[in-house]
DNA sequence: CTTATAATTTAGTCATAACTAAATTATAAA
DNA sequence: TTTATAATTTAGTTATGACTAAATTATAAG
């Protein structure tokens, strides 16, 4: 049980990097890959092969690498600490949702067991971080996203943030500034057309217009205008 | 102002271990630096000649080495960061004394300013560590030690532990069973001749035989008898 | 004053993970 | 089908920081 496989920074990250990138489909380039890790292609290429020999991917040259179950297990466990430590910094140490992202980064890799342990206890075992991220369990299960985004909501619908796709920090401060955090209740006043931006009203706070792409990053579900909505007090969802 | 060079783990652990080493007379051998590094003497030389070409401390070959003042300015700043996170750890997420120390020493390297302070403040700027050791100041002041230890005391007189100067998992555990951790009160017994145990009663705790090697490592101040302990021990001399 | 021993330094290797430049393979256009 | 372009891989280099083996310097004993 004390047989517990450590492994290099680097290593650590391009598995995340892989995971992040990986779709259904197809695998993840090379050239896409690179990019995630800003290293150049050649690099990327290395890295890859070393993955390989590992075992933690499989490589097809000129195709693309897709992680197997060991490296998944893997990304999926620096996953954890990430967002645990995105939550943990936040909750315990009062540090702002855009600086969260950097220091987790540091800090995911040197996470121990005991230490990751702690953490958990000290949030209650949280689902999901500050972004709505969710947090993948010790034993590696992710809980399914999936939902609609601001930019598919048909005009006059309500609905609740779920999770904020974007790590930058200061598309994070601008959406913090507006109220666009998760479990803020919006109402989608108006879609322009060809791609224009989209108009929403925050509950408890102003009327703004967001660019689609910006829209297209944040994930709702879509909630009926409630009783206590109408009347500005707080709801329970159940 | 944005100009904060950067170091890398290996440089900063062998600041930190030349700086925990230094004495006034002379300067750090490399055998010793090499010990305390848990590294080849060949490994520790080849790190001086890079530390000493990037004039974070002077070495004079065959003799020893020593921090310049930027190389003790980087030494105190990763002490500072090892001291908060130590207390960090056993305050807000409760580990305990004795596994927050390797903890810390990973930890110290990728704390960064914004996140050191925010602990700080999470902790209301302690002085101390949870072993009693000073924490430096941002400026890197650090208050002096130089306390008697349970070694010095005379037979008879009482006094209150200032600072465990042990990292020693193992030890650790057995001195908070016995209840001596910093702020205990504690009466010295007994000193047996030829450097042999010291016999201690714990206030709140019970009497115990210590080596004296470990009796040495106990930093404390003398202090009157208090009254709770006058009532029960009726025993005073001084 | 030599010599044995201990401490230290020098020299040369190795592993990791980045880089550039050149070669190769795949894909799309003519 | 040939060819231009884009993506990818190969080859060789660099910087860190560890290692061993050998050479050097300091210290203490005879």
């Amino acid at each position: 049980m004390t047989n517990k496989k450590s492994f290099s920074t680097a290593t650590e990250d391009y598995l995340k990097a892989i995971y992040h990138l990986r779709s259904e489909s197809a695998g993840v380039s090379t050239t896409a890959l690179a990019a995630e890790m800003s290293v150049a292609p050649a690099s990327a290429t290395n890295m890859i092969k070393k993955l390989a020999a590992m075992k933690l991917v499989r490589h097809v040259p000129y195709y693309g690498v897709e992680l197997t179950p060991a490296g998944e297990k893997i990304a999926l466990e620096i996953v954890r600490h990430h967002r645990l430590i995105e939550s943990f910094l936040h909750e315990a140490l009062g540090l702002d949702w855009d600086e969260i992202h950097e220091e987790a980064n540091k800090l995911e890799h040197i996470l121990s067991d005991n230490l990751e342990d702690h953490i958990a206890d000290f949030l209650g075992h949280p689902t999901e971080d500050p972004h709505g991220d969710p947090i993948p369990t010790k034993a590696g299960v992710v809980s399914a996203g999936a939902k609609q985004t601001l930019s598919d909501l048909p005009s006059g619908t309500h609905a609740t943030i779920r999770r904020v796709r974007t790590q930058d920090a200061a598309r994070l401060r601008y959406l913090r500034d507006l109220g666009l955090v998760p479990q803020a209740h919006v109402h989608l006043v108006e879609q322009a057309p060809f791609e224009g931006p989209v108009r929403v009203r925050v509950e408890r706070g102003g009327e703004h217009s967001l660019d689609r792409e910006l829209a297209r990053r944040i994930e709702v579900t879509r909630t009926r205008p409630t009783e206590s909505r109408r009347r500005k007090t707080r709801n329970k969802q159940s």
